[in-house]
DNA sequence: GAGGCGACTTAGGAAGTGGCAA
DNA sequence: TTGCCACTTCCTAAGTCGCCTC
């Protein structure tokens, strides 16, 4: 930790701080600093060089808004009943350590009666809350959880990823258990059966289903008032490598300490991936390695090129292979094993209810992995022990149990925040979280606020646009730059931009950290004229390539804002996502950058399917139609993947197909042409050579729908190669559109949304019908 | 008001899974 | 029955933005 704080002191601006001059005074003193014309060099940029690091924060929002006509709906009267509510529970800090007993002892009662926060909203009707769950479900034992780890961690040939794997197919299992494990041959009784289990499962799963939506919404800032839980799970203990397996320094045989040979097993394992050949990467490893070594160790390994992980990296992919390799008894143990984790860590009871945890698994200790050119890629995230972890449920309810020898960092109560438990990495000093599954009631009723938002933003976006516009013109610098940066936001659905601490991450930018370097003036260019020329990393050091024709004004504005500046100079330089966001909250309470985002995702989705949707088309048409509006707010919010690797041969594979489709179609045609004249020859009287002319036509109609279908999935696949749909999907487009969507045109649900996107958008398929605008 | 921190959302890649064609 | 590949889920990094402290 020490390290990293060190570091941040050091590493400093390096291209901007040799140019930038500093400017006095702020704006507001008057024309001459902020006047037009005067683009010098930022306040913000002297800053840099005189802290060495820049990271700057906006002033709060304001709560909710107005009602506004159509918000109307039950969202606001969500919002609004919860004013009436009381206080916060009290948060209270809870240093003790040790074992749970004891402190279940000395947390007090909770005052509420609980019940009093569950009235549901109509009486009677639908919802119903679900029973509370066994106890043991929730409060395992130390020596449960003990045999629990050493079950899992003693299966077969390889614990730690096959317990994913596997526990990834319990998850399946959940979810459709009458098709998991593969008898031998079902009868078709057996079929019917599993069939009409999957349907009750389903009714049942409906019937359980928590309608949060329904009830009235805590006060602000309160998330919930029982919490329980067992705490995080935490991956099993380093088991040293076989005696059999070396490790080889200079050609020698060197047997390392368990912890260096720990270490050494991250690299060897990574050893296929690109990761391992970067020099900043085997520059980090190295150092952080050496500190896990021995002084012995430490004397003797000075060089990564002199190092062979081979035996290690053969053994590796040889638990690899016997993992695919395993029997179905084996995999099936895994799994039951997995099951048990799941059953165990996996869910909470919030408010009574039991919620799915998103991540309820303590990150293992490896080698950091930062995207792009990370300066701390190949980093040892270290093994986190409960020592590091927080710990927050309810007064009242069990404390989850630590480790056995082990105890927690601190126990809190703090009902205003969603996480049940929390460390900090060391690698970057963040803190991570554990937090409920998308489909819970928290991460539900905000995903609903922040598209009642985005609505919200729709009744007023023609008057921001025509202020920012405006605002192009004036006479204050930072007013034009926040003005064009908005136009930017709205226009290309670009990042808000915060500023980052250099040499602690990857060179990327967004919006207001734009720089000089990163665009391309254009007064004319293919046949268009003032187009702005963008180029750079985002987030995830993605790039942004885009070519744009923009109004006269922006145009200009940005001629001026690049005078004097040099490429690595900060293009809104009187500009920070804290002052537009400040600005943007006082045109619309809750409106900030990122809004527009959702706005302009959602309202482009749904302009899209009105302009797409054929009514007459079939179901395939329909889908297909539905990804490529997905897609078009895919290129607009840049949601970008890797080609998959084997893309160009399942192209070939499917153009194969489609090919072998058109010869049977010919022939069926010219069958069916033959069929025909010979009944016509009988003069259409032969009941059976009728019957035959049916058949063909059949065929030929069966043979053209298997290619129009498979035509479809060739274009879709095709303009699909590069872009990902997922993003958008699950995060920026309000899934009351395609709720309404499919209602409309009658097209099935699970086309467009698969199970667990089906769970996350419950509220919004409860509750959305095919009127639906956004 | 700046800066640091905390909490949460958004993001792409890796790993796992299961359906289907051969 | 097997192996491929599309789809799903997991994992965790990398953003955004609000709050608190000085």
């Amino acid at each position: 930790m020490g390290r990293e704080k060190d570091a941040k002191g050091e590493e400093k601006v390096k291209h901007k701080s040799l140019k930038l001059k500093k400017l006095s005074g702020d704006e507001s003193a008057g024309a001459g600093g902020d006047a037009i014309g005067n683009s010098a060099n930022s306040d913000k940029s002297s800053k840099k060089i005189e802290n060495g690091k820049v990271r700057k924060k906006a002033k709060t929002a304001s709560a909710q808004a107005d009602n506004s006509e159509q918000a109307e709906t039950a969202y606001e009267d969500f919002v609004m009943k919860k004013k009436t509510l009381k206080k916060p529970v009290i948060v209270e800090d809870d240093p003790l350590e040790g074992h749970s007993a004891s402190v279940s002892e000395r947390i007090k009662e909770e005052p509420e009666d609980e019940n009093a926060d569950f009235i549901p909203k109509n009486k009677g009707q639908k919802r119903k809350r679900i029973k509370e769950e066994p106890r043991e479900c929730l409060s395992p034992t130390p020596s449960s959880k003990k045999k629990l780890k050493q079950e899992v961690d003693e299966f077969p040939s390889q614990k730690k990823k096959t317990k994913k794997k596997s526990e990834k197919s319990v998850k399946k299992e959940e979810e459709e258990p009458a098709t998991v494990s593969k008898k031998p041959k079902r009868s078709k009784e057996d079929i019917q059966e599993a069939k009409l289990l999957k349907i009750k499962k389903k009714e049942e799963e409906e019937q359980n289903r928590w309608r949060w939506w329904e009830e009235e919404k805590y006060e602000d800032g309160v998330k919930w008032k029982f919490l329980e839980h067992n705490g995080p799970y935490f991956p099993p203990e380093y088991q040293p490598v076989p005696d059999s397996v070396h490790f080889y320094y200079n050609g020698k045989p060197v047997k390392l300490s368990p912890s260096a040979e720990e270490v050494a097993l991250f690299f060897a394992q990574m050893l296929d991936h690109e990761y391992t050949t970067k020099k900043v990467f085997r520059e980090n490893f190295l150092k952080d390695w050496r500190m896990e070594m021995t002084p012995e160790e430490r004397s003797l390994i000075k060089h990564l090129n002199k190092c062979d992980f081979g035996e290690m990296h053969a053994m590796h992919k040889a638990k690899v292979e016997a993992r695919k390799n395993m029997t179905k008894e084996e995999k099936q143990a895994v799994k039951d094993a997995n099951q048990k984790i799941v059953d165990m860590f996996g869910y909470c009871l919030l408010d009574h209810h039991k919620e799915r945890i998103g991540n309820f698994k303590i990150e293992p200790p490896g080698l950091f992995r930062g995207r792009g050119e990370h300066p701390k890629q190949g980093m040892l995230k270290k093994r986190i022990q409960p020592e590091d972890v927080i710990i927050n449920c309810s007064k009242g309810s069990r404390v989850p149990v630590p480790p056995a020898g082990h105890h927690w960092k601190e126990l809190r109560h703090d009902n205003t925040v969603t996480w049940l438990a929390s460390w900090t990495e060391n690698v970057q000093g963040s803190i991570k979280y554990i937090m409920l599954n998308a489909n819970s009631k928290l991460k539900g009723e905000k995903d609903w606020e922040k598209y009642e938002v985005a609505r919200k933003l729709k009744t007023c976006v023609d008057d921001i646009r025509y202020q920012y516009n405006q605002d192009l013109k004036s006479k204050q610098m930072s007013t034009r730059q926040r003005a064009v940066a908005l136009y930017f936001i709205d226009k290309l659905a670009l990042r808000a931009g915060n500023e980052k601490e250099e040499g602690e991450t990857a060179d990327t930018v967004g919006c207001c950290s734009l720089r000089v370097e990163h665009i391309t003036l254009h007064d004319q260019l293919e046949g268009n004229e003032c187009v702005v020329e963008f180029d750079f990393l985002g987030k995830d050091s993605i790039r942004y390539y885009n070519k744009v024709p923009v109004i006269k004004k922006v145009f200009k504005n940005l001629k001026l804002f690049m005078e004097n500046k040099e490429p690595g100079d900060d293009l809104f330089d009187r500009l920070n996502t804290q002052m537009l966001n400040k600005h943007l909250t006082s045109l619309m309470p809750g409106l900030t950058a990122k809004v527009f985002r959702t706005y302009n995702a959602s309202i482009t989705l749904q302009q899209q399917l009105k302009e797409l949707t054929n009514k007459g088309d079939n179901v395939a048409e329909m889908i297909l139609s539905y990804n490529r509006a997905n897609r078009a707010v895919a290129i607009l919010c840049n949601h970008q993947r890797a080609p998959p690797k084997t893309f160009e041969q399942s192209m070939a594979n499917l153009q194969a197909k489609i090919d072998t489709r058109k010869e049977q179609l010919t022939l069926a045609k010219s069958e069916l042409k033959q069929a025909k004249k010979e009944a016509k020859s009988k003069g259409n009287s032969d009941p059976k050579l009728q019957t035959l002319v049916e058949r063909k036509k059949a065929a030929v109609k069966r043979c053209e729908d298997h290619l129009l279908k498979m035509e479809l999935q060739a274009t879709d696949k095709e303009e699909n190669k590069q872009i990902a749909l997922g993003t958008s999907k699950l995060n920026y487009l309000d899934p009351r559109i395609s709720v309404a969507w499919c209602k409309k045109f009658g097209v099935p649900l699970e086309k467009i949304y698969n199970k667990s996107q089906r769970d996350k958008f419950a509220w919004a398929i409860d509750m959305t019908d095919e009127e639906f605008e956004f």
